[in-house]
DNA sequence: GTACGGTTACTCGGATACCGCATGTCCGAGTTGATGTGG
DNA sequence: CCACATCAACTCGGACATGCGGTATCCGAGTAACCGTAC
């Protein structure tokens, strides 16, 4: 009786931050089908795919179809933060969700917002704003960069690997 | 087709939080059963006690059976955090679980731990630390503090309330 | 050689099954308090 | 009146169903490139 398991974000954002980042070494206009980007982690093809279309529903990518058809990232990675992507695949939710239990107790009333007043809903968002934060600082640039500074070679062999160029 | 839901922390986690905050109001050797604690919020009997359960395995919480029996907090609310309360309910492990997926990628070696070398991993790791580091600070005690500063009256209402006194 | 139309192959996109985990429920073990009886 | 043994009720604790949402898959719509043909 070991409950270690809740709260799990979704594998898809890993697939998804991981696959931004490799687009975000393909050059301007080349667009890269689902297939490639699967191949490089061994990927399910399918699935991936489903997880991209959310971020082309937010605007972290574009899409084209058709032959030399594929992704392509949808802005300047100095503009892709990686909430960016967490909030394009897991939603806009907070993970805790006041469910205002405080209506249903003692002097609870229906007129009274409990998710701004509860003490406890205030302090749950607040370390989740703090969370959010921290992830809306961290652009793509910057993790391409910091990538790049350790592996130099990691442009060239994305590329390579991705069939672009 | 609007995946607005994943993400989320168990609902139990606002039961826990507000039923340990209303336990700090008890006097020191009360014990009170979870017929009472639920019938506060209205909430089902028998599944706040399987949560109640994992709060006293992580020491959040002691309990007593028989008659006169029931739940009460197992150290001092000032050494009770909301992190604490959280773990407890929704376990120890990270939301963002690296599955290591450069391990299968181009150059993946076996030897190499990618949950400290992977650049993402690294910054998602580094929010989510952000996030505990939050909730830690804040303590049971100066949860109550705060409510009790904006509704005086709390105190003495949920001793009434839950039985004691 | 060039322009154009048809064909083909390739891509995404959403609708559709499947499965695991969170949710919800139940009954049994243990303990305490009460009660009745005997001294 | 007091001590003790028995009884009964109450509590937690873990084992057992169930439903929903994430995971995985598939096929169809649309498009761009290619190729062959005609000029």
């Amino acid at each position: 009786m070991c409950n270690i398991q809740n709260m799990r974000m979704s594998e898809g954002v890993e697939w998804a931050l991981h696959t931004c980042l490799n687009l975000a070494w393909v050059e301007e206009g080349q667009a890269v089908p689902t297939s490639r980007l699967a191949e490089v982690y061994g990927l399910p093809v399918a699935y991936l795919n489903k997880q991209l279309q959310a971020l082309v529903r937010a605007g972290v990518l574009r899409s084209t179809t058709g032959p030399r058809g594929g992704f392509r990232l949808g802005r300047d990675p100095r503009n892709i933060t990686l909430l960016d992507i967490v909030v394009a695949i897991e939603g806009p939710e907070d993970a805790f969700r006041c469910q205002e239990i405080l209506r249903s107790g003692p002097g609870g009333r229906a007129d009274v917002d409990y998710r701004k007043t509860c003490v406890i809903s205030r302090s749950m968002r607040q370390a989740e704003l703090a969370w959010r934060t921290e992830l809306a600082a961290q652009t793509l640039a910057d993790v391409r960069a910091a990538v790049e500074r350790r592996e130099p070679s990691a442009p060239e062999a994305t590329r390579v690997r991705l069939g672009v160029l």
